[in-house]
DNA sequence: GTCTATAGGGAGATAGAC
DNA sequence: GTCTATCTCCCTATAGAC
């Protein structure tokens, strides 16, 4: 069979996009159609309400966002490794036009959401500061970063500030997104390099055996 | 002559409130007519298009900064209840009904506006930014905080914080709005109490000399 | 699976009476 | 300053042909 998703997943990608760069209610059935070359008729032949569309791209989301996890933790045991992977993701959103993270476009416009669209909102959130949290923790056990209060607070301020600073750096410079990482990720730094292999804040190559390496995970998440 | 400022002003009140609530293009003239009790034609004769009413929207709301922070400054120099007092117009904006910041949502919607208003939104973020990084700098100056970095680094990671920790509490719970807030504050309260005066990280009365305590600052900003 | 055609409503906006 | 009336446009959504 002639590979699988096609019209429908390009209409997912492009509401996706759409949603990244004006917001829920910034965009149209007709901006996607005429984007993809089709009428809008075909839109709803796929995703009949507008509610239904935005369901598909949080669920669709929180799937890719669970497979990145799975990868990430295949692919390496390093904290600082790992929360540079996470921090690439909102990198990646920022470099591409300046699109901002889904979950926050959403939260802002929360009010004028569907119940449908609100409750998977939550889910994904949730999956999201659920990884950063264990990630954190686990980091902190073996002393690789430092950070006051519980893990899941550290979380909350990570992912509110990557959140807050992809939406500032548009009526600002893009410039203070990069700042700001740079910034979060510095208070995080052990004061002073502990034993062998126990924090490694600037890069190291410290791959997992047998981690396949063929062109690492995708930053588009 | 009667109260200046009749439906004008509570135009501009009902708009500023739905923008928090519902995000720039979750609501319409209509809204605002309907719970005014007028029709939108009245809308239109005080603001003609929308985008003018949005500019009006972020004047009036820079302008009222400007003078919360006049206020501010002249009623006390203590950097603590200073900051808190920053800190307490986001806590009042989460408790009327979960608004946001009102940049944060125009943010969300930065490529969905009309140029004036992004550069009405772009003057506003300069001018909370300009505050709480000169801020910052005198109260680390006196001792009375500490963090890494620049002071304008420092600021940008609050203000991220503040205005995504009140996105993030609507898909999750209010709760999480203060414990971020007691996390963020937290770090920046000096390791070992200094002489004297120089830092009170729970709430010092020191109020300035001839500072008139008539009710204080409204927290509505 | 995509099209044409169209319904039905709500949006922003204007003209002119009161 | 607010109203009624109306315009035009765009939105979501549906029916039915191809």
């Amino acid at each position: 069979m002639a590979r699988r998703s096609d019209t429908k997943s390009r209409i997912l990608d492009l509401a996706e996009q759409l949603l990244q760069d004006r917001g829920w209610n910034g965009f149209s059935y007709q901006h996607i159609a005429s984007k993809l070359g089709v009428k809008n008729a075909a839109i709803h032949y796929h995703y009949p309400t507008k509610s239904d569309l935005g369901v598909a791209i949080l669920d669709r989301l929180r799937r890719r966002f669970q497979r990145w996890c799975d990868a990430i933790e295949a692919e390496t045991d390093d904290f600082w490794e790992k929360l540079d992977a996470f921090f690439a993701i909102y990198q990646s959103y920022l470099a591409d036009q300046g699109k901002i993270c889904p979950a926050g476009a959403l939260e802002a416009e929360f009010n004028a959401l569907s119940d449908e669209m609100r409750r998977a909102t939550r889910a994904l959130v949730t999956v999201f500061h659920g990884w950063l949290t264990a990630t954190l923790e686990a980091g902190r056990d073996r002393g690789a970063c430092v950070f006051q209060g519980d893990p899941a607070e550290q979380a909350m301020l990570i992912g509110c500030t990557l959140q807050g600073s992809l939406q500032v750096a548009r009526a600002w410079s893009p410039e203070r997104f990069h700042e700001t990482v740079r910034h979060l990720r510095k208070q995080m730094v052990p004061p002073t390099p502990p034993g062998k292999g126990a924090a490694r804040p600037a890069g190291g190559r410290r791959r997992k055996a047998g981690a396949s390496s063929k062109q690492g995970r995708r930053s588009g998440v």
